[in-house]
DNA sequence: CGGTGAATTGAGCGAGATCAATGTATGTGG
DNA sequence: CCACATACATTGATCTCGCTCAATTCACCG
């Protein structure tokens, strides 16, 4: 049993989909994405869980790949994952942030991209970090696979954004400009 | 505290997105369609659990809506929903709704309806019912919303779907007449 | 019968996909 | 230091699936 926290470079597997002797994770740096069937499902930012399908589940759903190096921390035993109680809050979040993706799904693709862009804000707003500078964790593929378009709708929309005058933008570094237009288009239609 | 169980007539609501002192349920007859903000997010038949939400929100996360007379099971306390393990248990197959719906979400209109054909008939069958000729429980309007299609598309690929052979189809009364195709086109895309 | 709500069918349009080319940043080896 | 390779991103042109709008048709009920 390997415990403490250990490192994944960019690229790197975490774990597979369907691998057995399955466990969970807490992402304490760095950036991982949860691909199934080809598909990015999932995005964990530092403080985020990942494999926890393993609560309920003798094998791993999804596979967990690091977008950037990182480290994480393994909970391989059940007491690790603390007492059923936090577990269902953690199950939890994870249901919220599904029912979120479900949501958005329907969407217009524009309105996709700006609610992405607002959730991952939050995210660094969340930690301390800058709400309006910061980096892109996903590529254009990645974040067009999660958000249900094409990599080329993905980059004509962001441009769009930027000539809109609501985000500055170089390469995956963003800028975010006018937050309360994007907070408005996210939720449009 | 109300207990055991209760009817509702068809389009009655069982509780409101929202509402507060909520709780959970159990579905023993009929259908239930879970609704948030205005789009069907999912479907209840008998045996499916309700409200889960509430094992870890203070309120209602979607409204319930009777889709035919059914009868419910209400589950007030936490007595009443089994110990946490059994509610790891339940939301996990909630989860596993979540992921199928995101899942098909990106596959093409008539795959979705394939899916879904296929999903229900696995349910009849598990419930020791003809897998083959059923009643939808869900009208166009709701399926499509379901499966964030318009309603005329949804139609027209059912109609699709008979011309082609693999359904016989009278109203909402449905044959499934080759479950291998369907199957196939499910995972079609 | 007519009346009401659900389902089907048709015509036309448009958001977003696909195909294809070009651009830009980081390399690596000569 | 420059040619070149590789990966990622942008941009353009075209096509298509599924949406919208509109007209019937169907089933059931008073």
């Amino acid at each position: 049993m390997i415990h403490g926290h250990q490192h994944f470079d960019s690229g790197q597997v975490i774990y597979h989909q369907g691998a057995g002797r399955s466990f969970a994770a807490v992402v304490q740096s760095g950036a991982v994405k949860l691909v199934q069937d080809e598909q990015v499902v999932g995005l964990a930012l530092p403080g985020d869980y990942i494999g926890l399908g393993c609560l309920y589940e003798s094998v791993q759903i999804e596979t967990a790949i690091a977008l950037e190096r990182s480290r994480v921390c393994l909970l391989h035993s059940e007491s690790e994952l603390g007492q059923h109680a936090e577990s269902v809050r953690l199950l939890a979040k994870e249901m919220q942030q599904k029912r979120w993706l479900t949501r958005i799904q329907q969407k217009p693709a524009r309105a996709r991209v700006c609610a992405w862009l607002i959730q991952i804000s939050e995210h660094h707003k969340s930690r301390g970090l800058s709400q309006d500078r910061f980096r892109l964790p996903l590529n254009r593929t990645d974040l067009a696979s999660y958000l249900g378009l094409a990599l080329e709708t993905v980059s004509r929309l962001l441009t769009g954004l930027h000539n809109d005058g609501l985000i500055e933008l170089h390469g995956r570094e963003i800028t975010i400009l006018d937050r309360t237009a994007l907070s408005a288009e996210s939720t449009a239609a």
